[in-house]
DNA sequence: GTTTTTGTTGATTGACGAGTCAATAAACTT
DNA sequence: AAGTTTATTGACTCGTCAATCAACAAAAAC
């Protein structure tokens, strides 16, 4: 039965099939059958299009990140001041679409996994880099030499909240992650003296 | 060649191995002859004396967050003033003893773990919630209703940090992590109006 | 000095899982 | 209609690994 053009529909249902079976598991000893099961395909299949489980792994952390970029220039586009763009980042990073049990339980896999891959590793650097860079960009305005402390501060704890949703039971409680994040941006807008 | 007592050095020297086996490689993917080499005994040895791969895990677990605990008790028992209680509990989270490559790499694979095994899920709420008692408790006098947040947000920020670390290049840089914590603190800290 | 307890391992079992391959089938090409 | 490309899978190979077991060794107990 084959259907022309599966190609791309079948890499995408596999990357879904990834996040989920990860996810839901806890766990990156996962097998490829069971990927593909969930994905309505043989594991022959799986490794067909993607070569090894290694490949697949890369391709699912891969679309977590761009759906978290989206997610995040989304937020963008419609602030304009230095602050507004600041809590768009922040408010972007727990967006409904990547603040998921599932996709946070994935998330910190992909963690462990950056770990032992080196192209994961790099994925994961990408992402960080241009995380800091961004906020670093919105806070010189905001706060002059402190921005990259402040930056690096809030990728961490953005980091920090989100592998503490991973643990909490229950589904992630997003309006509660925003509000230690922004609580901690308050702080440092504050005016002082 | 039998010498007796051997039990309890045979079951520290596994756990201790066990933290190198799964820092080095970053992964819990790690097998039981492996670690049992590195301890110096056989595979069947560390079989008899936990009895399952799952049990090593969790003793070494343990005992990474029993160290964590003497290292922040240590630092709390010259401690006086609630401030300086709290930035003992700040700084005991970041002690050389704890606060090291593989130690840190481990610590992250067994907040994976968590995600699976029921009993290191226990472990690590167990830890959390003192920690963030703890906090609480020198927060009070100093940020009085502000205490239950802010000892989140530290606690958020602390294991972000320690992740961040994990997958940084080179050793991990103890007085930076520490830098972005206390920061953090001074600002809470701070009199505001 | 024999029995029991404690320590120890090599060899084996049994399961599981990644990756390969040969075979089948439907579409597109010419 | 014959040939080519794309899709798809069941069956198989080969390696790995947790866990078990039988056997051996030394100390303790009796």
């Amino acid at each position: 039965m084959p259907k022309l053009g599966a190609e791309p529909i079948r890499r995408a249902a596999l990357v879904k099939a990834t996040i989920e079976t990860v996810g839901e598991a806890g766990s990156l000893e996962v097998t490829v059958a069971q990927i593909a099961r969930r994905a309505g395909m043989s594991s022959a299949l799986a490794h067909h299009y993607f070569g090894s489980k290694e490949q697949i792994f890369l391709a699912a952390m891969r679309s977590i990140l761009t759906l978290y970029g989206a997610e995040v220039r989304g937020a963008l586009s419609t602030a304009t001041t230095a602050e507004s763009r600041l809590r768009a980042i922040v408010s972007g990073s727990f967006a409904p679409g990547s603040f998921r049990r599932e996709t946070i339980s994935a998330w910190l896999n992909f963690y462990v996994l950056a770990q032992t891959l080196p192209e994961a590793h790099r994925l994961l650097r990408v992402y960080q880099r241009r995380l800091r860079s961004n906020l670093r960009h919105e806070l010189r305005p905001l706060v002059g030499a402190r921005a990259e402390a402040v930056a690096r501060g809030l990728g961490a704890l953005i980091d920090g909240v989100y592998i503490r949703a991973a643990l909490a039971d229950g589904a992630p409680d997003r309006a509660y992650a925003l509000k230690i994040v922004t609580e901690y941006l308050d702080r440092e807008l504050e005016v002082r003296g």
